[in-house]
DNA sequence: TTTTATTTTGCAAGTAACTTGCAAATATAA
DNA sequence: TTATATTTGCAAGTTACTTGCAAAATAAAA
């Protein structure tokens, strides 16, 4: 990702514009999968703090930059939020899939839910959607 | 629970029938939505140690009993498998619903999930939904 | 552009949510 | 009812974060 267009980014937000920011940014923008603590780690070891990475992260996700994937996994894992999530009040729902052989999760967009059909009684607000099974490079490969 | 019950199921995994285990699974079949181990550790407060409470959940998953359910929050919640749920080759997909008001995680059967297209190219083979809204006990109330 | 105010960072220490090792207690098998 | 195997309690350990505080970096004001 090109350097301002992370600086837009969080300038919209009225966040300051750090190294931290701008590369933890840069990374997410990169991948198309999502990315725990210890992605983030690898990549960053030797320039910054446990302490920063994890506060970064944090702002983000408080800012609406990136959202938290609910897995079964004990780290949290994380994806850059697409324009449409961006707005608070339009976010839009979309799929987490979890692919059994890289173990990698992709937000999929437009993926298409129909008729849902809830108990009587209980309210559905919105929906997260954890799918299990082959991503697009590992089906190819095998 | 009646006792014999959790014995009964306790002896066709080929557990030893103890006291923590027959009251924590007395404990899930009391309730009609997902446990976290704080919720188990209120009633067994004084009876059984923190170490021998999380050995018998992780137990009680090995052996296909109760599930985890992947939510946001950092501590991990549980639920009772379903009788559908106990083979584990036809392992029935169900919603897990998380009411805002009160906070509880229901395990809802019998959900239809017509037509779910997903992008081309990933295989899709299982869902994991978590719905959110206000459950029938506290829309009742309001 | 320099000064001032505010926010962010690094380091070390702290906390929450579990897990493990080991000897004593308990459950099942012989 | 003794022998074998598993489970439990206690204490210590680990993992995944979080917090306090002084120093450094960023942005706003002058």
């Amino acid at each position: 990702m090109k350097e301002s267009t992370t600086k837009k980014l969080l300038k919209e937000r009225k966040l300051r514009i750090t190294t931290v920011r701008n590369e933890i940014l840069s990374i997410f923008n990169d991948r198309n999968y999502a990315l725990s603590f210890y992605d983030l780690e690898k990549e960053l070891k030797t320039k910054f703090d446990t302490a920063t990475i994890y506060r970064t992260i944090n702002t983000f996700v408080e800012n609406n930059i990136i959202h938290q994937i609910p897995l079964e996994s004990k780290t949290a894992y994380y994806a850059l939020n697409s324009v449409l999530e961006e707005d608070e009040n339009s976010r839009k729902e979309h799929i987490h899939f979890l692919c059994r052989i890289c173990r990698r999760t992709y937000c999929l967009e437009n993926v298409i839910i129909k008729d849902l059909k809830i108990n009587k009684n209980f309210r559905l607000e919105s929906l997260k959607i954890i799918a299990e099974g082959v991503c697009d490079n590992c089906g190819a490969i095998s």
